[in-house]
DNA sequence: GAGGTGACTGCGA
DNA sequence: CTCGCAGCCACCT
């Protein structure tokens, strides 16, 4: 089954963002028990497009809104492309409003 | 078994 | 204000 792993933790969590909103990494690394494993956040992030069902990578972004992982998907507009699809509206790589649509597991999730 | 990597974050100068 | 450095932890080779 291997969804004993790190990633998947992360996989499940971003997958239940709603659409239309957005998490960071720090809440989710947070949300899994360690808030400085951020990094362990981005790094399954990795796995994401080999995750199945695929994961709304593209609703998380960095602490400061900006779309840092867009380099990672097919194209660097895609995750920009992707979020104006669900409603978000992204200005110069950032997403408007961050923090209104910021989406958080642990208050969302209430856990 | 050990080393290196990484889509981050926070603090200091 | 902008730039740089160190910490963090799991997965991969």
């Amino acid at each position: 089954m291997t969804t004993d792993s790190f990633y998947d933790r992360v996989h499940q969590v971003v997958r239940l963002i709603p659409s239309g909103r957005i998490t960071t990494y720090g809440a989710i690394a947070a949300y899994l028990g360690s808030k400085g494993s951020s990094r362990m956040v981005g790094y399954a992030m990795n796995n994401s497009f080999t995750a199945i069902p695929q994961v709304p990578a593209h609703r998380v972004v960095n602490r400061q809104g900006l779309l840092s992982g867009k380099a990672h998907f097919g194209s660097p507009t895609l995750m920009q492309q992707l979020l104006e699809n669900e409603g978000i509206k992204v200005i110069d790589d950032k997403v408007v409003d961050f923090k209104i649509l910021f989406w958080d597991p642990a208050t969302e999730l209430d856990f």
